[in-house]
DNA sequence: CTGAAAGCGCTTACAG
DNA sequence: CTGAAAGCGCTTACAG
């Protein structure tokens, strides 16, 4: 591995002149810039990474939160590996390279505060798991560019990057009613997380807006999963006046409800629509076809990516990203050529 | 943030000996061990990694190469966030920390190598794209510890892990065979791929063993996507003797036939029996349930961080690692009690 | 068991 | 536009 001093050597400057060919080239000389960036290539200098971060407490990389792990079981986000794609080509991209930050064995409150200052990283982007975790609150709390996605985070470098939940839902009930649907009833997220409570919100507003009454047994909560879009929808299936529509908060609860329909020998979207959230591959997949709020899922990273970014090189925090939610429309609000 | 130095002091030591209770605890005596750790943890200090991995040459972090972006599309692990889960894990509680790679813009064919050299990186993983990327080769020609997954990879310190492909392809005809079918087909993945070939080479030994005849037109290449599978399928009912029943070498594939063979008029398991291989989530969603090979996901993950630290702490290049794929019975080929 | 000293490979005022 | 020099925060023979 060549050396800053060897490269030097090699072409007769000092280390100073070498590092500012790659840290400010405009600021040398053109044909010893071009001896240099040649002789680099030649002798296949590189850089040391480390060296520099060291000099500059900086060190271009970026950490991902994603706490997830086998004995956490149970939570997978529905689109990962897009937002990781999104984020990965955005950053790299503008030169950064992303760090997956694991909690440590001993787990402190500070780990991820912790790992940010021993690596000098330059930011760190959160993806929420649906659970409140205590490591993330020094972390917000310092003055370590943070964003995250789906929550939003309380400290002076922080942001985050959302659907447009609310408006998401509002669309789903819209697009019901515009179908002739008037008993519309929705399968909720958590409420206590942030796109849960958000889609809640914009289905009450539109119904609102409508003038459908509020019935407040037409609310069910589910938890984003499948098996509780078919418990939710059952105990639908069972009311005096059941729903002629759904509006599930999430496209695997939608399919889990799809079944409870198919179940009780009831046909969608003939006696019953159906829309989900988040156009996950599944929606496409199966009959007859779902419509959904389809999330912006490379969005998510490339904002992500844009935002913390910013707050890296301006100083200033970016407000918080909301990304639109097309309507997707399938079968299961009205009919598919495809099915 | 307190430096080495400001600790030592304040222990009244010196720093050398504070870096000997960071990295060769038993060598100090056991007070001022004490002494130092406490204190360190009263100020809050951390060891700066950029530091010590410029005077050791070693960063602790694994390079994750995982070729694929917004401009390459089409390409999804069947189970990428399962791995990832996998790796992230076992290598955190080695204390590694994992370096997404991105190939850079430049694009040369050395990319991977030169991001490895400058970040010091100890080893690298590699999942298989099912592309071939040059930027591999001067990777695996190097000295750097690889390890890959799903391809065998060349070069003085690489090895890999992968499923049990031929042996699960076996199994398959095995079962298939088992619940009294004789005409079984097979949509393999494309064979320029290693697991496609893999699971093509069981089929037709356990074919040739259980002395089922050897039919050409029984064997149709697919991609291992769902609508591949579809029309494979199609292929096959338009035989004079279509099969009673098809292995597909992905669950995805198997999907895209089930559709098909429901399309046609036909049921699974009764008129055709399916086998899938992976065992995905949907496998288990899917009506009937689709039989399938579980590939373990955490397993490579698991068996992928043991062989890279393997190969960095003892100089030895562990043998390539074959997983088992337990065969999971659903409906697909024979009543499921849950649908 | 411990310290003084050199070294890891860069960057960056400072001076010219 | 360029160089000499100090500094970034560690580790590690070497000597005691």
């Amino acid at each position: 591995m060549a050396t800053i001093r060897e490269l030097a050597r090699l072409c007769g400057v000092s280390s100073a002149t070498v590092s500012r060919v790659f840290n400010n080239p405009e600021v040398v000389n053109a044909q010893t810039r071009e001896l240099i960036l040649s002789t680099a290539e030649r002798i296949g200098y590189l850089p040391n990474e480390s060296a520099r971060t060291l000099a500059t407490k900086r060190s271009r990389m970026v950490g991902l939160i994603w706490d997830t792990d086998h004995r956490r079981p149970g939570w997978r986000h529905p689109f990962f590996q897009e937002i990781l794609i999104g984020l990965k080509t955005a950053l790299s991209e503008r030169g950064y390279h992303l760090l997956m930050l694991a909690t440590s064995e001993d787990g402190t409150p500070d780990d991820f505060l912790r790992a940010v200052r021993r690596h000098n990283l330059d930011g760190v982007v959160f993806i929420d798991n649906g659970r409140d975790d205590p490591s993330l609150q020094p972390l917000a709390a310092s003055e370590v560019p943070c964003v995250s996605l789906d929550r939003p985070i309380q400290g002076p470098r922080t942001t985050y990057v959302t659907s447009d939940n609310a408006d998401g839902a509002r669309e789903a009930v819209r697009h019901l009613h515009a179908t002739g649907r008037r008993v519309i009833a929705t399968i909720t997220g958590p409420t206590r997380t942030r796109p849960g409570a958000e889609r809640l919100r914009g289905y009450l507003e539109e119904m609102a807006a409508l003038g459908l009454a509020h019935r407040p047994e037409l609310v069910v909560e589910g938890d984003f999963y499948l098996s509780s879009g078919y418990a939710a929808m059952r105990a639908l299936l069972e009311l005096e006046e059941p729903p002629d529509a759904v509006f599930a908060a999430g496209d695997e609860m939608a399919i889990g409800a799809l079944r409870a329909v198919t179940e009780a020998g009831l046909k969608v979207p003939e006696d019953i629509a159906l829309v989900g959230f988040d156009d996950i591959e599944l929606a496409a997949l199966v009959p007859p076809g779902l419509t959904t709020l389809a999330q912006d899922k490379a969005g998510f990273g490339t904002a992500a990516a844009a935002a913390v970014i910013t707050m890296i090189n301006e100083d200033v925090t970016p407000p918080p990203r909301l990304l639109p939610t097309p309507l997707v429309v399938r079968g299961s609000t009205g009919p598919d050529p495809r099915f």
